[in-house]
DNA sequence: GCCAACGTTGGC
DNA sequence: GCCAACGTTGGC
């Protein structure tokens, strides 16, 4: 899961490490399906910063509660308001996150694109700017060997 | 700040 | 349903 960390970074979960966090705000759909339909409590994620000086995996989150709707959707001061969204038939699905930990380094963007290990994963794609990518459990426990 | 890539919108 | 225009993402 990509975060900008200007906006919300791996350190302000790191801060709070009993709190869940709504992963709110996700406009897209894929990205919404795959909250809704894939993620399980109890899963556990890898925290990405993007659109920084060094973007990359930063550490691991895990999903703390399932699918519901994203209640900024409804709220017209919120920045990710939006009006389509019907509160009786949500348009937005979010999940709750929790810390786990944090890296000992950052494993930059450049890093995992020198592995042909990792040349399939989703992130590493062309043009790719979903901000939730699947990680198969082989290219999951060889970025963990990477640490 | 540039710009490639790509998702969304809306006219037709 | 097509597709041009537009907006956003995000690496560089």
């Amino acid at each position: 899961m990509k975060s900008e960390p200007s906006e919300f970074s791996i350190n302000d979960l790191k801060n709070n490490p009993d709190k869940t966090e709504p992963w709110d705000g996700v406009r897209n759909y894929q990205a919404r399906n795959m909250m809704r339909d894939d993620m399980k409590k109890g899963d556990q994620v890898f925290f990405y910063h993007s659109n920084c000086d060094e973007p990359g995996i930063v550490g691991i989150m895990t999903i703390h509660k399932e699918g519901y709707p994203d209640p900024t959707a409804f709220d017209p001061n919120d920045k990710h308001y939006d009006p389509k969204s019907d509160p009786d038939n949500p348009r937005w699905i979010l999940v709750d996150v929790k810390y786990k930990r944090k890296f000992k380094r950052t494993i930059s963007l450049k890093e995992l694109r020198n592995h042909k290990q990792l040349k399939d994963m989703k992130i590493l794609q062309r043009g790719n700017r979903l901000s939730i990518t699947p990680v198969t459990k082989k290219e999951w426990d060889y970025i963990l060997g990477l640490e």
